[in-house]
DNA sequence: ATAAAAATATGCTGAAAAACATAAAAACCA
DNA sequence: TGGTTTTTATGTTTTTCAGCATATTTTTAT
């Protein structure tokens, strides 16, 4: 009893509502996983919708679904590429690993898009590796039948070369911004371009994503102890209010600053 | 005439033998550069080979040759993207302008390979820009001409999707060392990759490629000093012997080593 | 041919960030 | 529930590299 009532005492109001948002963010995942079959397939109009009526049919009795845990592994460096991947719900990252075992996450991609079919098209096994970040829904198709839809719709070739083309942008901007900015100005962007990926919650300030410090350090080329350090640098200015993982970006002109002066 | 003898006096046999690799190199450059309009469209064959019959009338119709002296700029960051620009010969280096004023090379092409058209195909403005490294002549074509290809053409349009997706994983593997490996790493795998890209001379240890320390270093993403105090580095432990602009490279393994271990 | 400009070479200094160390807090789990 | 592991926090030291200065060599322009 006593016991207890320390336990309540300890627990700060601010720490209340950490706790209250990380159950409601686990809830608000949780529910996005809860489709049937059907409602999977349908999820996967960005491809679907530009397949013919036969390829449909194909990829019906192709498909098949995963579930990942959190952190789970769906593929690592050197791996064979076998299926094309489709995020159906939850969040993942394609990382690659350094030379000081410090991984450098590549990509993150959120429902619905589509990965692990770049190396299989290069000719080459996998040079990355792809984990969920939470638990996570895919559903995988042979990439052997993507690779024939391909050779025979033009349309799905071209939305393909018009994703690669995006991507490609991304890298060298990335490039640039990894070896050139400092470290504020690395994980201002990257919590900025956390933000344009998985949104905003509704006090239009959260981001909508639960990352450890560790994930941030590996999108943004440092280590650990020093994305630690600058959330705290941000913190402690305004910029940030920082809970946990729970980010809330105060003040959004100024991260954007930081992040363009490096 | 005591002038002339005292000249030639100050030119010692290493660099006597400098010069003359050097005017090789330009002599072996130009020649590259003789082709006549028919020669061109023929070297085009990796484009023009996927074409039908109807494409390539279009092609000869629309292409235009472009040659650019040293350093000249083919485009910039910004500009509106309208030409798919085939390299027929010379060297060319598309490259973005970071936050100090510090370019980084984002990719180097040599004949026949094209670009120019990712910008288009993501509908963006170019975020690189693009110059010569040395004399170079180029076909250009409408880049809405292509678009149109892509559109018609299966097969055209998969050998781009496999263009980019090799692309996609150079990019990947040169973020990672660009921003985990040291100096001497960054240095000896730029040095492994130019020999890649362009070859050796005849000696096979000479790599065919005349880059200024500023060109490595922006390859490499160092400062030029540091670009020209690792190669002195390198030639004092006999990794390299340089000679102005001229590279050979004495030893290869120590050289992957280096790459390898950062 | 000669002056001016650009590129290369090298040393020195200071800033940035990694590496290391330690403690506290939180999450996990048997 | 208490003990263990992981994550976060923060201070200190060390390494790497950028920045600057200066001299020399090479290239370019006139």
């Amino acid at each position: 009893m006593l016991k207890n009532i320390k336990t309540t005492k300890n627990i700060s109001p601010i720490e209340q509502k950490r706790i209250h948002l990380q159950e409601k963010f686990i809830t608000m995942t949780k529910r996005q996983d809860n489709s049937t079959p059907s409602d999977i397939i349908a999820k996967l109009s960005p491809i679907s919708n530009l397949l013919t009526e036969e390829q449909k049919a194909e990829l019906q009795a192709s498909v098949e679904i995963k579930k990942y845990k959190k952190n789970e592994i769906m593929y690592e460096e050197g791996d064979v590429p076998q299926y094309l991947h489709c995020l159906i719900s939850g969040k993942v990252k394609i990382y690659k690993e350094g030379v000081g075992g410090r991984n450098q996450i590549v990509h993150i991609f959120k429902p619905v898009e589509f990965f692990g079919f770049r190396a299989y098209m290069a000719n080459e096994n996998y040079i990355t590796s792809a984990a969920a970040f939470e638990p996570t829904t895919l559903c995988i198709i042979p990439v052997t039948l993507f690779e024939k839809w391909l050779s025979e719709n033009l349309q799905l070739a071209n939305y393909v070369i018009r994703l690669c083309s995006v991507e490609i942008g991304i890298l060298n901007r990335h490039i640039v911004s990894l070896t050139q900015k400092h470290l504020r100005g690395r994980i201002a962007e990257s919590l900025l371009f956390l933000k344009e990926t998985y949104g905003m919650e509704e006090d239009n300030q959260t981001i909508s994503a639960r990352f450890s410090r560790a994930d941030l350090a590996d999108l943004s080329n440092m280590t650990t102890s020093n994305a630690i350090r600058t959330l705290s640098a941000f913190s402690s200015e305004n910029i940030l209010e920082v809970n946990g993982r729970i980010i809330k970006i105060l003040d959004e002109d100024q991260l954007k600053k930081i992040s363009k002066i490096g």
